[in-house]
DNA sequence: GAGTCTATCGCAACACGTTGCAATAAGGTA
DNA sequence: TACCTTATTGCAACGTGTTGCGATAGACTC
């Protein structure tokens, strides 16, 4: 999903009006990874966006990148799971929230809408009371054909 | 769950058939390890098996551990998921199979027996043709108590 | 028992992410 | 503008887990 110059401006100064609402400071660094990350289509892993805000300004550190993203969470503009190797996904609140199913034959990951992971979220809610998030909704089991593959 | 001498034996004397099987060969660590996680009723983070082993036998490197672990994996005596910090936690097959549900209000979890998990993977195998595995299922939400707290 | 093949081990280096602390600089006040 | 307070930054060290490689030692054959 692209995001137009306009939309980012709003992103960044959404955000900038949020944390200083909280009595925190705007810096070229927020700026930046705030930038980067409505630059990052759909996901990016920790570790790449602290590679690209390296690239765009070499001073950064990846303490930095990392205590942004958790302020970014804590103010509700991204959310962050961790996939199949444990690595951290982080992606914009903007973008619609998803679940992910991973294969755990093929490798295969395909994303889940909201419509189609309802069902899911209330059986959850029926077996455990939970109301599960849908973005930490990350399963891992067999996709279709190599369920098929394993049947023959 | 407690295990009795009997059954260690059984679990380390079945894994060395498994692993002799494969034309792989059954050294002291792995019966070391083996040994450990069977005394490490339910689950164990990675780094709590290397701080076991090393405990009984200080010669063991952070690499043998995982890599057996990786091993155990393989063949089909132990599992492993990453926890909502990211951290791998393990157990042994035997300990029958249960997905975890954790609270991002009180950081409370709760585990997910196969019963009722099974509506749970009936609503993601019709919502995605996937067939989920209930040991790799780690959910997060909001406990009953958290959502209460919440709505008033 | 000696010799051979190669799976396994230990080491060292790396990758990703986190944390404590001193230096810096953002934003408010006089 | 000059000054003050303290949030933020950069650095360095740490924790957890992974990988490559040479050395070691199982297991098999003769």
């Amino acid at each position: 999903m692209k995001r137009s110059p306009e939309q980012k401006e709003t992103l960044a100064t959404r955000l900038q009006a949020a944390v200083q609402a909280r009595g925190q400071r705007w810096t070229e660094q927020r700026q930046l990874i705030a930038d980067v990350l409505a630059a990052s289509d759909g996901h990016a892993t920790g570790a790449e966006l602290v590679e690209r805000v390296r690239a765009a300004d070499p001073s950064a550190t990846p303490s930095t990148v990392y205590r942004t993203l958790d302020l970014l969470e804590e103010l509700g503009f991204a959310t962050h799971h961790h996939g199949v190797d444990g690595r951290e996904t982080y992606h914009l609140e903007e973008v619609v929230a998803h679940g992910h199913v991973h294969c755990n034959g093929c490798g295969a990951e395909v994303e889940l809408d909201a419509e189609a992971a309802k069902p899911i979220l209330t059986a959850i809610e029926r077996a455990t009371g939970y109301a599960a998030d849908l973005d930490h909704l990350s399963l891992q089991g067999r996709c279709p054909s190599c369920r098929a593959a394993a049947a023959r």
